[in-house]
DNA sequence: CTTGGAATGTCAACATAGCTGACGTAAATT
DNA sequence: AATTTACGTCAGCTATGTTGACATTCCAAG
């Protein structure tokens, strides 16, 4: 073995240049990723802002907007311009909530609904066309990275976003 | 062997559910990403954007402006607004080119470089962290499936990154 | 040699999406 | 009754993107 090892490992993936290279995979592909979407949402007085708020009360229905603050990690203010046009165009309501009349319990309508599908049916073509391509084995290793990559606080709520919430 | 399978091998890893996490996994992964060179970009007058203007000129030193304008892929006017602070600011020095002479080749100064150690220094930190929780096995996967993810073209320019270029 | 087009800079105006700060209201908690 | 929580909103600011229009310089081809 000619290679540089510790404890018999390779340590070669670790050098500048390929964390470097990491870095760019990472700059490069986010592009790729958001690409779809946007695509679909330009034109649309939509922006990637109302496709996160869309997709995160698609997949948690009844969050309250406390919840989807913390999970975006981005101001009231802004979140609420967001949630204020997505509710005019009749694309998401508000229940209020039933123990605690002060939340507001988010729910996508079916247009709402209709709009999360088409975005999330192209975003998920491609990420189907990469997993494909790449196979089981580094999805496996890609999703490994991506989560040592969080924040602890992004790791849990990543991790706990099953549930429908509190 | 109980599983659903084609051809030998597992398809789950394809279920709308796996894609779904994959989705929310590079969400929360590039904010972890920027989140260190972000830190210390605020405050400073600079943002995100010359973060990426400083990378990609560290990276290939001597690029012209209009190369610089398709791997960031942003206009002209956007990427000039940058590349004006940076040179004010003395961190990118332009060198008018040799043989044409409408080019204008860019370089880091020192200072410039320093700023680029040090946003780069961080994000490989957690970059490294990431990579070696992983192991290099998850690393190749990671790198494989970000490639797949990204368009034709990003993909191209991606992969000849380590060419000075033209 | 002239001319067309390429590489670049720049002015102006605008949009999106983030931010801070301040204030208000209703409901829950103490 | 007083305080805290959840949420909304107004106002203003910043960063980063966009179009469109126009000028300069210079290479390259007719």
């Amino acid at each position: 073995m000619a290679e540089n090892t510790t404890s018999g490992e390779s340590l070669l993936f670790l050098t500048d240049e390929q964390l470097r290279k990491g870095i760019e995979a990472m700059f490069f592909a986010y592009r790729g990723f958001t690409a779809d979407p946007d695509r679909i949402l330009d034109g649309m007085d939509y922006g990637r802002a109302h496709h996160r708020a869309v997709h995160f009360i698609n997949r948690s229905p009844g969050a309250t907007v406390g919840h989807l603050l913390t999970i975006l990690g981005v101001t009231k203010q802004s979140l609420n311009r967001v949630l204020r046009s997505l509710f005019n165009d009749g694309l998401v309501e508000a229940r209020v909530g039933k123990t605690d009349k002060r939340e507001r319990r988010l729910h996508l309508t079916e247009k709402g609904a209709a709009l999360e599908r088409a975005l999330s049916d192209a975003q998920r073509a491609r990420m189907r066309a990469a997993y494909r391509a790449a196979g089981p084995q580094a999805v496996q290793g890609f999703r490994t990275v991506l989560e040592a990559m969080m924040d602890q606080d992004q790791r849990k709520q990543y991790q706990g976003l099953k549930d429908k919430h509190p």
